[in-house]
RNA sequence: GCUGGUGUAGCUCAGUCGGCAGAGCGACGCACUCGUAAUGCGUAGGUCGGCAGUUCGAUUCUGCCCACCAGCUCCA
């Protein structure tokens, strides 16, 4: 029976069963040929040397040939190379068993229990990783077809069990009883693997092993521990350099070191995970508390300041007691139980609960930036980015069923708004009921449910993020993309119908009974101490002017200028901004290379001309002297960026 | 927390095959008083991450602990 495609252009194509999306390739063009690496049909991607009757059941199936410009097809160009790794390992290490070797968002990994011929196990370092990829070169070389195998589960089994590889055993042991079970061969080498792949390995044309670390079998430590090879493909040189210039530029950018060097915060070993703010970096803390504040009375949100020390009994009733106690600080006094306090919602029930509420006072929006301290087991502490002292820019709304659309809404809207005027994108994941959970299912539905409500009346696109959420309620997680295209998440915005429950919130309704609020536990930064990492990385460190520590530094050329430095540094203080002297006796260059390695966005030079004057020489970061003017206008302009917030500082 | 690695001045790093601890940058002082990315000279600064042990003697060898780095797991 004939074959029916439908190709994206809206033509039909009739085919024999045994024609391969190759031999279709092939009749539309020898230059989709060449660049075709895979075929989608009816959804699913499949091998170009597969014959379509296998994967077409009935009726005409929709057909594309996937090219690496497609997302879809790079992945199965790197998972090929995961397989030329394997390869090559196997033949330098034959004693190696395989584990498992999938595609990651920036390439691959193989994990492998690297053994020599006789079994003796072999410690890899990033010096050997040359060689293999030496060893990859010859098998690319080789240019070696791969072929698909379909192989029953008792077969295929036993063949692992011979070739002494445990972990394929066990993978194939948990593959579900319905499961098609693939192997691809690629020369002397073969792997159980689902596909798809590369006609034949001599496409790849850019790939580079990146580093060697240590995984556990499965993620779990009480198994295995196994060395995971990481590596990258791209479709060319080009694109594997653009690739590594990125992982570069990700090291120079490192908000550990920069933070430090430009004075704004301090990592001791004497607090680990507590990171100590030096004038400056409390500077840019506090304007981005400051602007949060401004938009959230605009919204309506009232600030309020909670205990950091609370009874144990506190966290039993809210739950975190049974459910988040490994991450709480905890301490005795008197025989009593206390815990620091790792969230602020419990607290903002009880200031719900202190007062009599009626259908008229909602939406209550409580808004706190005080400190939380959470217990982050130490290998997971990372700079800024996992800290164990911090401080969201939180909020709780108070809202009745009713109100939940609108004031998502307006959360969402807010989340636009600072991440706009920052410059950074996101995308948002929906995480799900974990395993561990409070309250009951039918709860926890109708708060998914009004999430994704929200996110599709606002417009917004989301992947869901299955048993990622927060104990008591689902999650929204916003991944904001930096200035190098890495995400992290700030944003989080959740529903809760279970704390209102255990707290037993309740407010009037208009019909006179009492009705159960619901909470929108909601962080538009997420961390201070989080944000401010990515923004030192997303900025390098050369942050716009409206967020900089020190926004301007005035240099007099002489002593007898300082005076007069002093007096123009104290007119931009008066318009507001925030302006240093540096009279040091140094030269006025060096001075300039310090200012400009500080990154500061303006350096006004003054002399005997500009003093005689009122005049400054105008420096701009990363754009030279701009000539003198009148420091009224320097400072009216700077007024002018910053109240703007504008990307870069500069007329 | 687990696996592996690292820990010497504020920072970056030499060094000691077990015998008085070094450089550059930075800081501070003095001189220079300067026109847009590094002026010169000088000074201070270290229980060689911590605690034990071996030794005549430990920064160096051994053990335990702590912190950091990479990864796993977890997460704002």
């Amino acid at each position: 029976m004939a074959v029916e495609l439908l190709l994206p252009d809206g033509a039909r194509r009739e085919v024999e069963p045994q024609t391969t999306a190759a031999d279709v390739a092939a009749a539309i063009g020898p230059r989709l040929a060449r660049a075709a690496v895979a075929a989608r049909v009816a959804g699913r991607v499949v091998d170009l040397m597969r014959p379509l009757g296998e994967v077409v059941t009935g009726g005409a199936a929709e057909f594309a040939l996937l090219t690496l410009d497609d997302p879809q097809g790079l992945e199965v160009y790197r998972h090929t190379t995961a397989h030329v790794l394997a390869q090559a390992v196997r033949r330098l290490y034959p004693g190696t068993h395989f584990a498992i070797g999938p595609v990651i968002a920036d390439g691959f990994y193989y994990d492998m229990d690297v053994r020599a011929a006789d079994g003796a196990p072999v410690r890899l370092s990033a010096e050997d990783l040359p060689r293999i990829e030496a060893e990859m070169q010859r098998v690319i070389a080789q240019d070696l077809p791969l072929s698909r195998e379909a192989w029953e589960r008792d077969a295929v089994r036993e063949r692992f069990v011979q070739d002494g590889e445990p972990f394929k055993v066990e993978i194939i042991d948990d593959l579900p009883a319905e499961a098609e079970i693939s192997l691809y061969r690629q020369g002397e080498f073969y792997d159980l693997c689902r596909g798809p792949h590369l006609p034949s390995t001599g496409r790849i044309k850019a790939y580079k092993l990146l580093s060697v670390a240590g995984a556990y079998w499965r993620g779990d430590e009480k198994r295995p521990m196994l060395q995971r090879l990481y590596g990258t493909a791209f479709a060319s040189k080009d694109a594997l350099d653009r690739f590594l210039w990125v992982q570069e530029e990700a090291k120079k950018r490192d908000h550990r070191r920069l933070g430090p060097e430009l004075g704004l915060f301090l990592l001791r070993e004497e607090a680990p995970g507590f990171p100590f703010w030096q004038p400056r970096g409390h500077t840019l803390w506090r304007v981005l508390e400051d602007w949060s504040r401004s938009l959230q009375a605009a919204e309506g949100y009232g600030e309020v300041s909670t205990p950091v020390l609370m009874r144990s009994e506190l966290w039993e009733r809210s739950g975190h007691w049974d459910l988040f106690k490994e991450n709480m600080f905890t301490l005795e006094r008197d025989n009593e139980r206390f815990a620091i306090k790792p969230m602020n919602c419990p607290a903002h029930c009880l200031l719900y609960a202190a007062e009599t509420r009626s259908y008229r006072d909602l939406p209550l929006r409580l808004a706190e930036y005080g400190q939380l301290a959470r217990y982050e087991r130490s290998g997971t502490l990372h700079g800024l980015l996992r800290v164990r002292s911090l401080h969201q820019d939180d909020a709780h709304l108070f809202v009745t069923p009713q109100q939940i659309q609108s004031e998502m809404a307006a959360v969402l809207r807010l989340v636009d708004t600072v991440y706009g005027a920052l410059g950074m994108s996101y995308n948002v994941r929906l995480a799900t009921r974990p395993d561990e959970f409070l309250g009951d299912r039918a709860l926890w539905d109708r708060a998914e449910g009004d999430l994704v409500e929200a996110l599709r009346a606002a417009g917004k696109e989301f992947i869901l993020s299955p048993k990622d959420g927060a104990f008591y309620g689902p999650k929204l997680e916003f991944h904001v993309t930096d200035a190098l295209g890495r995400q992290w998440q700030c944003a989080t915005v959740q529903l809760d119908f279970n704390l209102p429950q255990r707290f037993d919130l309740w407010y009037t309704g208009a019909d006179g009974e009492r009705h159960r609020p619901v909470m929108i536990h909601r962080a538009v930064f997420g961390t201070m101490e989080r944000f401010i990492g990515v923004l030192l990385e997303h900025f390098a460190g050369a942050f716009p002017t409206w967020l900089s520590p020190v926004q301007a530094v005035v240099l007099p050329l002489s002593d007898r200028h300082a005076d007069y430095a002093r007096s123009v540094a104290a007119e931009l203080c008066q318009a507001g901004l925030r302006a240093e002297v540096d009279a040091r006796s140094e030269k006025i260059g060096y001075r300039i290379r310090q200012a400009q390695l500080q990154q500061m966005p303006y350096m006004l030079v003054v002399g005997d001309r500009e003093a005689a004057e009122g005049l400054a020489a105008v420096r701009v970061r990363g754009r030279g002297d701009q000539g003198p003017r009148p420091v009224s206008e320097v400072a009216a302009a700077m007024r002018r960026e910053v109240a703007e917030r504008r990307a870069e500082p500069g007329w």
